[in-house]
DNA sequence: TTAAGTGCAAATTATTTGCAGTAAG
DNA sequence: CTTACTGCAAATAATTTGCACTTAA
């Protein structure tokens, strides 16, 4: 937990141009700004569209709802970001687009990663005829333990 | 698959009847035709909101949708019925009340039940400190294989 | 210059809720 | 009788869309 630098900024708005540019999607101030936010340190993230929104609020970057929701559909789409449905109620937008396990803390409604052998499957999946696995969402739900 | 008999129809009903009896709950008329819809052939089964309200329109015992919705509900609440998340845009319900994995077709979104041995947990998921397991979701998605 | 991106406000979709009437225990 | 259940219509919540304006290439 460090400070940031002007170095730290410097390098997380060319991160963010990286990867908006690996995705083929132009860089305007608004996907800038939320790129940078997603993937400005190099640190995995999970985010709502609303607290997206909000963090670009907040960071002195404002961008409207409606381009958020926009811009993560263009991100998902350009496979830079991945969707996880947990909630029924709301979207998650998870910057590790591998195919990963999720904890999904049921009391906070929020996501996080779950390292890769929290769960081990063993083998492959069973597959009915005719069908190929797109993908398999692993989510394990916690709740605050009661001591 | 044989045309259900007067036997059968009388079996449905009183299928429903104890299931709702065993969560607790009133068998109001609305109650019993979606029950018998639910659990009246002793068979599992994934359905919507809407795809119960049609279901029971095309019966003849039409069930007005928020009463549809609210009655799912108040099954799940009983444990009778438990709600599986998987489309983002709406919820499914599930006859099975078990922690099973689940098939989601991509292409027609209809969700089925996977056979419990479709993929192997190998030992108990990794659970961070001060937390507990509520249930673990598993949803291989499906896409029909191009041939 | 031009096709793509943005931001409002209005539209959609799934779901919930308020409330007056109806039915189960 | 009394409380829970039902159904409509109106309210919500998340998300999408139409359209005039802006901007990257």
């Amino acid at each position: 937990m460090r400070a940031p630098t002007a170095q730290d900024r410097a390098n997380a708005s060319t991160l963010a141009a990286t990867w908006l540019d690996s995705g083929g999607l132009r860089p305007t101030r608004q996907r800038l700004a939320l790129a940078e936010l997603l993937v400005g340190d190099g640190r995995d993230r999970h985010v709502t569209a609303e607290s997206l929104f909000e963090a670009a609020a907040a960071a002195g970057q404002p961008v409207s709802l409606a381009t958020v929701y926009n811009t993560l559909r263009a991100f998902c789409a350009a496979g830079l970001l991945a969707e996880v449905t947990v909630d029924g109620s709301r979207s998650y937008f998870d910057t590790r687009v591998d195919d990963h396990p999720h904890y999904f803390w049921e009391d906070e409604g929020h996501l996080s990663d779950a390292p890769n052998d929290a769960v081990r499957l063993a083998g492959e999946p069973k597959v009915p005829e005719g069908a190929e696995v797109a993908r398999v969402d692993v989510i394990i739900r916690l709740r605050r333990r009661e001591s």
